[in-house]
DNA sequence: TTGAAAGCGCTAACAA
DNA sequence: TTGTTAGCGCTTTCAA
């Protein structure tokens, strides 16, 4: 024991946690009442919540999960599936998501529990956690590729919010959050418009994806409203570094761009690759902006300019969402959109 | 509904999920005998067993969490505390390690809850789960600064494995997995030193970082060995990029290194910065080795090489050790050290 | 405003 | 090998 340890809890070690009933013993008062200054402390006079209270106190009592959820018939567990870790890539956007979730999760009286499944297990993941009563609701991340986790969500009424729109279902009526990629995007464009950029590149993600053709259109957007050439300027690749470079080194050697706004962090480390193999400096020569804003854009030099999604606010829309899905009776909230911000850096 | 659901579960929507009864009824059997299918499979008859399995799939049961839990006192859940993201840094373990934590806890029938608390909050956000018997055991990872947790997880019998050595406290008797830091900067040292470097530079932490003087013995043992000067060599700062960049610069024009070791892919990332201001490349005018094996060293332009922890690996060891505490009577098993691994890219 | 009774779904201990 | 009984700790319902 390396050092003095502040709030020892009255608890007595090894011994079993105290009890609604060691509670109203002490307090001279039944065992209901006591449940009642927990859950409805109005209900109670002042004087008797304040023995209660001054017994809950000192015995260091904590109402027992397990019996409270067996008995509500809730868990106060929000399930989040775990993505696989991309490595060699600059997605790293869970942790920031991650964290904030956590934190707001906790604000609202709920903790988060983890879980794996891919392929072929994907839903028996769900469907265990569903059927073993181990969470109240899911917080559902993958929206796109027609995953059917929600739709299966939602047609067993199981309570979720999604962070991402129903791109392949727009009849969908789910709760969900998202952010706004295409203005993201658009943000980043002008920021190079407004540089005295006039062959912007746009780097991004194959046409099936609904999410890359978003952020694709904030670009085509803005290049329009300012009559700047796009044929040529543009192309869809991997979501990977080595796509990345190759399509940044085409994209020069055929128009000579001055910027190049891109899908993803990732795809832009790989026009870095590309400069530095020219000897071109970001930022000087060329600029370059990502997506994310992730560590990697965040460190590399010369600090890669890259659009931020406000993820700590996702969460907390993704939470006041959740509580009125569990609200008795439920209230329905329609889709949230919340708008990116653009972190400036050398790049650019 | 986007698409077809496969694996739609023979539980009518909507309905309550079935209880043991519900089984019990079915398959003409007590309660008792389901729960012994369930946990005891070994106990029933070979018919009597495929009856009540029969019964079991036909109707889509899985025991009830809060029930199975009050009557155990157990969760099956394990806690950990998520710390902060630490933004503008290259420290990125946690993604990989929560990845293999939680897929490994799966298997052997946990799985992971999350908590954030700090600073005062730190023990409260511990006790609380531990009163409230949330968790059945904590996975507890900032072993330095003479952290109170394991201390006081220690003091209250409360089962936790350590991912880090008990740095402070040498008398502690906990269940710990760790990485073998010095080994793995030696590793990376004698790497340099193949490749025929002699003026290698070390940039670490500050002294008091226990992990960082660790780290830093792989090399003083490495340049010993090999009859290479250390003296000047040299330096301890803070982990930050903007220090590694400085400490970069001012080692540069005191001893002229061509070799970087340094502490965090953070700090090698600030090397990577004085390099690019000064016209340097790395991997062909001075090589750079960092440590975690970043997402920011698997992409940042020529590629960083750095010290690997088998995080994978970790995981596993850590939940060994935690299903031996779990166990019936607990089986305490000694700190088990693991080695790192070199991932070697282009800065070297 | 407080208390008594019942039962959530499960498993440990025992009995048959 | 299977069934019966009891009770984990809590909250809902109802009565005092």
């Amino acid at each position: 024991m390396a050092r003095p340890v502040r709030s020892l809890p009255p608890v007595p070690v090894g011994a079993p946690p105290p009890t609604l009933a060691d509670v109203a013993e002490r307090a001279g008062v039944s065992r209901q009442t006591v449940s009642n200054a927990v859950n409805n402390p109005e209900l109670l006079r002042p004087d008797t919540l304040e023995r209660v209270q001054h017994a809950i106190d000192e015995l260091g009592y904590t109402p027992n999960r397990a019996a409270r959820n067996l008995r509500t018939r809730a868990s106060h567990l929000i399930g989040l599936r775990l993505t696989p870790v991309q490595e060699g890539t600059a997605n790293a956007t869970v942790d920031r998501f991650l964290h904030s979730l956590v934190e707001t999760s906790r604000e609202a009286g709920y903790h988060v529990l983890l879980f794996t499944a891919d392929g072929d297990q994907l839903l028996t993941g769900y469907e265990e956690l569903v059927r073993s009563t181990a969470v109240d609701a899911f917080v559902v991340t993958d929206t796109f590729l027609g995953n059917p986790q929600a739709a299966w969500l939602e047609a067993q009424h199981v309570p979720f919010v999604a962070f991402g729109r129903p791109w392949d279902s727009p009849e969908a009526t789910h709760a969900w959050v998202d952010v706004d990629g295409g203005t993201g995007v658009a943000l980043a464009t002008e920021h190079l418009v407004g540089r005295g950029h006039e062959r912007i590149a746009w780097i991004g993600w194959r046409k099936d994806s609904r999410i890359g053709e978003d952020r694709r259109s904030g670009w085509a957007r803005v290049m329009y409203r300012h009559g700047l050439r796009t044929t040529g300027l543009a192309c869809r690749v991997e979501d990977t570094v080595g796509s990345g470079r190759e399509a940044a080194a085409a994209l020069l050697d055929a128009a000579a761009p001055t910027g190049f706004v891109c899908a993803s962090d990732t795809l832009a480390i790989g026009v870095l690759h590309t400069l530095s193999e020219r000897g071109l400096v970001a930022g000087r020569d060329v600029a370059v902006v990502g997506f994310d804003d992730s560590q990697v854009a965040q460190v590399v030099p010369p600090g890669l300019t890259s659009v931020r999604q406000p993820l700590e606010q996702v969460a907390v829309e993704i939470v006041t969402a959740l509580e009125g899905l569990l609200d008795t009776p439920p209230v329905r909230r329609p889709g949230v959109m919340l708008d990116p911000t653009l972190a400036v850096r050398g790049s650019s």
